[in-house]
DNA sequence: CTGAAAGCGCTTACAG
DNA sequence: CTGAAAGCGCTTACAG
């Protein structure tokens, strides 16, 4: 009976089943000779293993196209991490790139993920007080929450494991991962040096953020290697939102002695300088170079199709979630994991909104 | 020896864990006198159970804030149900909503998700060989895909459960979710009637998405029932994305007998046509008042923000993903559910870029 | 460094 | 309509 009852089952598995996770840990253990135990050690990169036997399983793997189950994996550990997302971010095309990162990787790492919007002052402490009675085992956190010292300490009061992407300040003992803004926008401010631009304004992003500030001090710091004094009516304040992109440039390029570049800390901010040059009667980029930094979808979507900093930031969600993961377990072994601060590469993208100073005379219409 | 170790792992498990699922479906059991069996049926809203018995369990889950085990449930089931996205979506602000519902709908239902975006016209090929081979259970279509009859048609031949989200053309047999198209466009050229514009333009979406069409039919069934000829000088081709609302806009607004009011029909093309109307010295609603359609974070990213027709894309997505669920998990059994299609509501959002028509002499700057 | 045993929480496939 | 048994694929906690 039982035999028969599991042959059937098994028929059906093989029929029914997509290819993917039949193969299972037993397959590997035989196929090399050893117990599924050590199987499980290895895909657990857990050590007193044998160099030689890890070699062979690890191939025995390969050559079998074993993928472990990821259900079985969390039942038997007892582990079902659940892992919040809490955003608070002015750029939603910004937040829809973090999404994609976050998604693929916890999709892959088999963990639950709540995400939470939290918005306006107490919106923290309503979010965090949710994350205590539903129960999470981490957070992680994209800009500008990332970069909040208030939310940091909260979180570690509440002893949860969290990881900030995309800060720039990282505090030390809590792990990130970012790009360098600084040298970032150092390269975008030398580029525009190099087209030949010598007035170039720049949009600060939110005070509040510590990122927005190092932005700002690769502008300054490539101007003044560059010869050129950094002019304060050039420079505006913004807050990452479109709006205040475009009311921060009005002031900029109304002035008589108008910037020939603009350079706004993020796409959103860029995009609202557009609309502002457009609207003040000046082409871009043939009157005004305008770019600006993040490479979202906002900065292809808007036209002409913004030059911008290109941080990768669906990748840099993903491998944050990671260490994230990582942190989670270790803290349930006990052992407290340091900090990690992983530097990204970032990329300098030109499009259109971007070209040398056209010379008076030559500008022709309107 | 046996009886301790288990004790020290009950010990362990009660300090550690989460609270969230240490009742099990034993402890259900056991609360109303009955086998786990039976608490599994009720939980999975099988027949075969007595009402009483199904009453009894259902308060005891209740009471015990029971919460099933997602992992020993797929495990269990051998179900591991794997959902593909595809997506080739011009406006990265509806992708990012209609993310999010998914999101928080595959982890509710502890599916795997895979994300595939989707360019070009060989893309969907490329997509789909990708999926024949990686192996999926179904897969989740946003517009414009799930307006496509090709993508459909190929998925039929897969033999692929699928449903369509926010599309105005549900294939008889293919499960939907959307809104009436058409009764929103209605009710949003009907409101700007009411406001007094009786010149009133429209940017259509992009000619291979049948809602698109509806959209436009709402906007010329409203006009007519008004007793407003439809004018096609008034009536622009976009294809949904901000250049396309750019470029019609500025044909739109440059005549001299210019609309006072165009509804775009989505949120990047209105977007698109503010940027166009600021660059030819008209103040939004001032001068000209631009509507859009989606409720997107478009609408209330850019300045001023848009008054707009409200699709619930998150939840309908997340709604959409439900019922492939259900639809996957009934193939399975071997009998295939009836194709459903839900109609959700939309909402007139009145936000800063829409006004009452103002009389030219009223109009003072510029 | 390796493995045998038990169990994670649920469902499937029976048998009544 | 209900339940006892076996098993899903993996890991934990031991014992060697």
């Amino acid at each position: 009976m039982t035999i028969r009852s599991q042959g059937v089952r098994l028929l059906a598995r093989k029929i029914s089943r997509r290819g993917g996770s039949i193969v299972t840990i037993h397959d590997v253990a035989q196929h090399v000779g050893v117990s599924p135990m050590t199987v499980s050690r290895v895909i657990n990169a857990e050590k007193n293993v044998r160099e030689e036997t890890r070699k062979k399983v690890l191939e025995a793997i390969k050559v079998l196209n074993y993928s472990p189950n990821m259900a079985a994996r969390s039942l038997a550990s007892q582990d079902s991490t659940r892992v919040a997302l809490i955003y608070s971010n002015p750029s939603m095309s910004f937040l829809s790139e973090f999404l994609l990162g976050i998604l693929q990787q916890s999709s892959q790492s088999g963990c639950q993920l709540l995400i939470e919007s939290c918005e306006g002052p107490e919106g923290v402490a309503d979010v965090l007080d949710k994350l205590r009675t539903v129960g999470v085992d981490g957070v992680i956190l994209p800009p500008p929450l990332s970069d909040s010292t208030r939310v940091a300490k909260a979180l570690k009061d509440m002893k949860l494991p969290f990881v900030g992407v995309a800060t720039s300040r990282p505090l030390p003992d809590v792990s990130s991962v970012s790009i360098d803004d600084f040298k970032a926008a150092f390269a975008m401010t030398s580029r525009l040096v190099a087209l030949g631009h010598k007035r170039i304004g720049f949009i600060k992003g939110h005070p509040n953020s510590f990122y927005s500030e190092l932005r700002y001090n690769g502008y300054v710091e490539a101007l003044t290697k560059a010869g050129i004094k950094v002019d304060q009516a050039c420079v505006g304040q913004g807050y990452f939102t479109y709006r205040s992109g475009f009311d921060a440039a009005e002031s900029l390029l109304s002035r008589p002695d108008r910037p020939t570049a603009v350079f706004a800390s993020n796409d959103d901010m860029a995009a609202g300088a557009v609309a502002t040059a457009h609207r003040l009667g000046l082409e871009v980029p043939d009157d005004v170079t305008i770019v600006g930094f993040d490479d979202t979808s906002m900065a292809s979507s808007v036209w002409p199709e913004l030059t911008t900093v290109r941080q990768p930031i669906s990748d840099m969600a993903a491998l944050g979630l990671k260490m994230l993961l990582e942190q989670i377990k270790s803290k349930r072994q006990g052992q407290a994991l340091k900090p990690v601060h992983e530097i990204r590469d970032f990329a300098i993208i030109e499009r259109q909104s971007s070209s040398a100073p056209v010379p008076d005379a030559e500008v022709g219409r309107k």
